[in-house]
DNA sequence: CAAATTTTGAGGTACGTAAATCAGAAATCG
DNA sequence: CGATTTCTGATTTACGTACCTCAAAATTTG
């Protein structure tokens, strides 16, 4: 049977109230007697009844998701996580409100950020742009008494407590490595396709993957990174221009969304045997990968990272630092045999 | 506020005692009455607290997990995973026990299921090795009231209640993938290491290499497999054999344990230039990764596998039936560039 | 040493659910 | 129709913790 808080009292030879006091931190009791119980509660291996706790003090978190709307799959797909965890609600004590805002549009965020009331929400996460705008907004939040957790895109500098999302540095390297090991040594050039060089992920995706080219496969030679925006239209016309006007392009990274764009600019050039690897795996890139199409899809779980935020910013309300270990985002690597 | 059994009990207009009764299957309540509950329960939208619930039903989960010795360090990390899931005992309401057997050795696992008693064990998750004494014997356990799940090898044909673990056909149609990318349309042998073929799940990663590996890239060719027992010096002379006796292998895909033996091997053979694709991130893998020495590892992450098996034996001690989709193990790629 | 202050004890209520008892009401049967 | 049997209501206790009050004890201060 494992031990309560009478058992502790007991051990320790003073009151329930006592230990209480201990236990939470609450004020008016002597060092000699707070050793005493923590002492006691070692003995024991006391550990506290998370069920019971929370049921006694009936808290509950309200938090608060920011994303860019429109019509960019992947973030649809958070949101559509993020209303799957507004379901567990009632599991978890939280309270989760979602507001979207127009994408690549800092001022928004900015104004979704200064309008909070501290008292109406304990945490936001927030896929933001990394301009300093955003960022001195979310450093005002965090000085109100709000937490900040950074979702999919950091916010490096800023305030914010965590960051959920994956390394993106590490992703480019890996549609680095990918890319050189396909290539198997033949000389080329490779294609790199960017949404905004505004977000700091997409940078760091486009530094990992250049370093690994430069240093392990100097047969491959960088073409742009060029702008899209994440906009499919605007993705089509970039890569069917650029394949128009390189023969040498032998294989593209997408390292941003508007992937029904790049699909459909590849259809028009299957006889060229393209390497491409593109990132997140949503119903397109799902396809074309089955299509062999793609040769692989670098993905991140967002279910992960929604559920990895929420606990992150539970436990700083809580006033207990996250274990960074524990709430790392893998770097999925996905090919057509693996597809979940 | 998020209504309790007692609105219920008023909105259904009936007692706490009934709706009791209704909420927990018990008998003794008229299909009328039952219904009227249920109204009530889907207006107010009520959910169980299931802290509450938790608290006042002091159930605890007897579980036992059977894992084969020896010194697998993927075993070794997977019984690290589940005295991990031990420390958390409290918290999830289990009470674990680990039992360890001799590797392939499927008379001491029956020995084991065949000595436990109903009363002591809810559950069982088992490391099973794919013979038709163990499964009998999971199936006289599973008469016997016992719920089975098997772990990381499945024991297809038996009346266990789910699979923890990855789909390793789809696991080798991934590293046949890899393999035939990473070589490139260039002709070549691939080694193919196994450990037992008496285990489903190296069975069933050399049956989807060949399968990718014929239909999609015919011009490499399969050498092997050779059974090494998982023993890191068995794989260790077997590979330096086949690579000394035969000049046109390229490619090496060890679908079972005992990396160390293939690294030690294939130290000597550095200038062949070997294309590489190995199982499981333990210590050794990574630092052959690191060393470029293996191009990718598949991995299956034996936390999740784990922690899915508590999950899903509490669930079916609770009469209820796990939901498959959200206990889908993945196949997880890593190269040295999105290495954990 | 008395007064003021701090620390501790004792006891209670509450959270939402589970599970039990027992009496009374309603339905069913012969 | 009365006698069973089946259902339902009312009430109570318990789970382990949080949080509250009030009084008593211990300690410090003047």
């Amino acid at each position: 049977m494992r031990p309560t808080v009478h058992d502790i009292a007991a051990e320790a030879g003073v009151s329930l109230a006592t230990v209480d006091r201990v236990l939470n931190a609450r004020p008016g009791v002597r060092q000699k007697t707070v050793d005493k119980v923590e002492a006691a509660v070692e003995r024991l291996g006391y550990v506290r009844d998370v069920s019971a706790a929370n049921l006694a003090k009936r808290r509950i978190y309200p938090l608060l998701f920011i994303v860019p709307g429109g019509p960019n799959s992947f973030m649809r797909g958070l949101e559509a996580e993020i209303r799957a965890a507004m379901q567990r609600s009632p599991a978890e004590r939280t309270s989760i409100r979602i507001e979207t805002v127009p994408p690549f549009d800092p001022a928004a965020i900015v104004s979704v950020l200064d309008s909070l009331d501290p008292a109406q929400v304990t945490g936001v996460a927030l896929v933001a742009t990394d301009t300093p705008d955003v960022t001195a907004a979310v450093d005002r939040l965090v000085e109100k008494g709000v937490h900040v957790a950074t979702l999919v895109s950091d916010l490096p500098g800023s305030r914010r407590i965590h960051y959920c999302g994956i390394d993106n540095l590490a992703a480019g390297r890996t549609a680095g490595g990918l890319i050189g090991r396909f290539r198997a040594g033949r000389a080329g050039k490779v294609l790199v396709v960017a949404g905004s060089m505004k977000l700091s992920d997409h940078m760091d995706r486009a530094s990992g993957f250049a370093e690994v080219l430069n240093a392990e496969f100097p047969e491959l030679e960088i073409v742009g990174p060029v702008e899209t925006n994440d906009d499919a239209d605007a993705v089509r016309q970039a890569v069917t221009a650029a394949l128009e006007a390189d023969a040498g392009i032998t294989a593209i990274y997408s390292l941003g969304a508007g992937t029904r764009g790049l699909i459909e600019a590849l259809a028009g050039h299957v006889s060229r045997k393209l390497t491409v690897v593109a990132h997140e795996v949503t119903e397109h890139s799902r396809q074309a990968l089955a299509d062999g199409l793609f040769d692989a899809v670098i993905n991140q779980d967002c279910g992960h990272e929604v559920r990895s935020a929420i606990r992150v910013l539970k436990a700083r309300s809580d006033g207990l630092m996250p274990i960074s270990a524990q709430e790392r985002i893998r770097i999925d690597i996905f090919l057509r045999d693996n597809l979940p």
